[in-house]
DNA sequence: AGCACGCCGACT
DNA sequence: GTCGGCGTGCTC
């Protein structure tokens, strides 16, 4: 028997299926430790097979060991990871690394055992180091030398496959076996006030007493120094959600029963629940999910990022409770694997998890439910080589349904549905009775400077932020901008400050008044004179969020002002801080980016102001549109989710864009019918399939004749497709990188034979040292 | 002789 | 990319 192996290699020369030879019980899907080059290597069994008649016969070895018991992964999983090698141009490491366990399969490690004893000096230092320890844990020095241990023969090298994951030990404190009252004399008031708090609990871990008394550490160290208390180590079982949830049962209305009765009943694998903010669609998912595992089935829920959407954890928690799992990217790689390794022992049945998750193992999965299914998070792009959504239909294919639920489907999603491929459900009330759709006013802002009011805030939002604080009725102000100003350009001669790396200006954050590059991150102070002419006069052009901040608390200084940005949620907690203070209307004010347009529900929101409406909709990309309706629309949902009525002020400098029009009424079918028109004129998806090309290199004329070799190329070996191809497109340089880009379209039938046609393009081209190139495909 | 360093080549 | 092997040239 021979087996065809996968071993997780980077380097894309390597990166292919090996064979070996079985000589142990092996399945498909479990972990083997095999010779590979001049070392040992984990790899996974893909494919058995009993004859093999190629080159490699007289190189062929045997497996050295087989890991598992039982396969990790499963048949289904391996085919879908070798249908997305082939769809999405990736190698085998790409494409199984999302599907594998956790961190599992990282090269081995070495352990060391002494064969001889040496003597003399070398005896003396080997006794030093620690021969448990993994060769990849030693210092530099001592690796050295026990490499010159192992070439004379007193030391060989064992390969362990690695426990990834050791259990969790977390500090805590309890008085001490030696403690004597006497010894409290002399001590200070915060060291008396922990030894007080930790005799009263008798057992609490470290952090808790910090947190608790606020004080540092310093204090608990004199005690354990002073043997008054005593440190030790207690094994904490990683629970990555807190255990305090709602448990309201909701009954559905018509609508939502009807929405489940369909796409229960629908022989159709897909179906699109398209529903208004506040329509109830979770709901909806909490009776699909309840209905799948009453039949024995597995169910997984997607999220657009899962800091974004507490509420959705809260509710299937609170329905479902132990039997859910939560996937998402701040988790530590510990929780990780405890969540994972839920699924896989079937402990759990629902997963509710960001874009990854739709690779979870289960064994019996039924449904796969994308929420927000518009959101550009699910998308193909450079560093997440799949379609989630379109992954997910391929696992489901013949096995269960997709639901794709959203209040803003993209243009292609609705475009299926209404084709008949996709089953359509549509929710078009709000779920809680009395809850009404905010009422929405356009500004124009030209009007504003003509009034000669120049503040960033009209007098109409200025008005009704005055309104509702009287009320004590909270507000969310959003803008897609961080930092304080877009940027900063000298008045006397229009230099641009830009980042030294990119062509992009940088952007003035005040809190740490720097420039901070919203691209590579670089910071480089203010300048105070204009670097190119110095001149005095530079000034600050544009609005971002720290900028709204500084207004509202110039205009209303009791207000509390909340600001949620990339800038202040970079910590593990804080956006379910930040969730907890809006929920308990600690603040009245909150500014915010996208991070504010996603499952923020809260009854006393009653005011929702746009600052900018326009900021997103000049960008030249044909989604740009679609974007910004969906973006106002989402945020104006946040808006009088209950019985108080709720109110949105869109601020423009283009109020008769028929964009802006759409996003006011909030009709999804009108902006679609107006939408899909342009898509149809301009041969934009549905229409065709889009693929943008991207070349990048250190040199600038190298990426140009580099991307247009490989056009000349393109050319002549596709010939089977008819390709419309756009000019080129100079990018801003970025990281010092120069980059240039053109687009392909193509008749959506012909993708899979473009695709085909670029592996052979990219096969044959000599692709140079620096060069790289990336593709974009709208795989949709 | 012993050792650091850098280059080379294989990878079923 | 990563590993071990091996040649070179320096130092005690």
């Amino acid at each position: 028997m021979f087996a065809d192996i996968f071993i997780e290699n980077n380097f894309q020369k390597i990166d292919k299926l090996y064979t070996y030879i079985v000589k142990d019980d092996v399945k498909p899907g479990m972990r083997v430790l095999v010779n590979f080059g001049n070392s040992y290597r984990v790899g996974i069994v893909l494919s058995l097979h009993a004859n093999y008649s190629e080159k490699y016969l007289d190189k062929l070895k045997e497996i050295h060991s087989v890991l598992d018991d039982e396969p990790i992964i499963s048949r289904d999983l391996i085919e879908l990871g070798l249908w997305m090698k082939d769809r999405y141009l990736i190698g085998y490491s790409k494409a199984f690394s999302p599907i594998l366990p956790p961190g599992n399969l990282q090269k081995i490690k070495k352990k060391i055992i002494v064969e001889k004893y040496p003597h003399g000096k070398d005896l003396e230092k080997l006794n030093s180091i620690d021969i448990n320890k993994y060769f990849e844990d030693l210092s530099e020095t001592e690796k050295k030398f026990i490499k010159k241990l192992r070439a004379k023969g007193f030391i060989k090298y064992i390969y362990d496959s690695l426990v990834m994951v050791k259990p969790k030990l977390v500090n805590y404190l309890k008085v001490s076996e030696n403690f004597a009252p006497k010894n409290l004399e002399g001590i200070s008031e915060k060291q008396a006030q922990v030894f007080n708090f930790v005799k009263e609990k008798k057992d609490i871990s470290r952090v808790d007493v910090m947190a608790s008394l606020g004080i540092s550490y310093s204090p608990i160290k004199t005690l354990i120094k002073k043997d008054l208390i005593c440190e030790y180590k207690k094994e904490i079982k990683r629970e990555p959600v807190e255990k305090n949830f709602a448990t309201q049962k909701i009954s559905l209305n018509e609508e939502q029963q009807k929405a489940i009765k369909s796409i229960i009943e629908t022989d159709k694998v897909v179906s699109l629940l398209h529903g208004l903010t506040g329509s109830g669609k979770t709901e909806v998912y909490l009776n699909l999910a309840s209905k799948v595992i009453e039949k024995g089935g597995e169910v997984i829920v997607l999220v657009p990022e899962i800091g974004l959407t507490p509420q959705m954890i809260d509710r299937f928690k609170g329905r479902f409770g132990d039997k859910v799992a939560v996937i998402h990217s701040k988790l530590s790689q510990g929780e990780r694997y405890d969540e994972y390794r839920k699924v896989l022992n079937g402990e759990v049945n629902i997963v509710v998890g960001v874009r990854s998750a739709v690779f979870v193992p289960f064994k019996n999965l039924k449904m796969i439910i994308i929420d927000e299914s518009h959101d550009s998070s699910y998308e193909f792009h450079d560093n997440l080589k799949y379609d989630t959504i379109e992954v997910a239909i391929n696992r489901m294919k013949h096995r269960g349904k997709v639901v794709l639920g959203s209040a803003t489907p993209s243009i292609e999603t609705y475009f299926y549905a209404k084709k008949n491929f996709y089953n359509l459900c549509e929710l078009k009330n709000r779920a809680k009775k009395g809850a009404y759709l905010p009422e929405t006013k356009v500004v124009d802002m030209r009007d504003e400077l003509i009034m000669g009011n120049i503040s960033i805030f009209s007098r109409e939002l200025k008005k009704a932020m005055e309104e509702k604080l009287k009320k004590k009725e909270q507000i969310i102000l959003f803008l897609n901008r961080r930092g304080f100003s877009n940027f900063i350009s000298c008045r006397s001669c229009g230099e641009v400050i830009k980042c030294d790396d990119c062509d992009i200006s940088m952007t003035y954050h005040k809190t740490k008044n720097r420039l901070i590059c919203h691209y590579c991150g670089s910071t480089k102070p203010l300048p105070k004179v204009c670097p190119s002419c110095g001149s005095k006069f530079i000034k600050q052009f544009g609005v971002g969020t720290q900028k709204v901040e500084e207004e509202v608390k110039k205009l209303f200084p009791e207000a509390r002002v909340l600001r949620m940005d990339r800038d202040t949620t970079t910590k593990k907690d804080s956006f379910d801080k930040f969730y907890e203070i809006v929920k308990n209307r600690k603040a009245d004010v909150i500014i915010g980016t996208q991070m504010v347009s996603k499952g923020f529900d809260f009854e006393n929101v009653t005011l929702v102001g746009i600052v900018a409406a326009d900021m997103s909709l000049y960008v030249s990309d044909y989604k740009a549109k679609e974007r910004t309706f969906q973006l106002i629309t989402q945020v104006s949902g946040r808006a009088g989710r209950a019985s108080k009525k709720g109110e949105v002020i869109i601020q423009t400098y283009s109020p008769d864009s028929e964009i802006i029009k759409y996003s006011a009424t909030g009709d999804y079918v009108d902006f679609y019918d107006y939408e899909i028109e342009e898509r149809k004129l301009f041969l934009y998806p549905p229409y065709t399939k889009l693929i943008e090309i991207e070349f990048s290199s250190y040199d600038e004329k190298l990426t140009q004749i580099w991307a247009e070799r490989f056009l000349h190329q393109m050319s002549t070996d596709i010939k089977n497709v008819e390709l419309m191809v756009t000019k080129f497109i100079k990018m801003p340089k970025i990281k010092n990188i120069n980059r240039t880009k053109f687009s392909i379209k193509v008749k959506p039938k012909n993708l899979v034979l473009l695709i085909d046609g670029l592996k052979r393009v990219i096969n044959n081209s000599k692709i140079e040292e620096d060069n790289k190139i990336f593709l974009n495909i709208d795989f949709r």
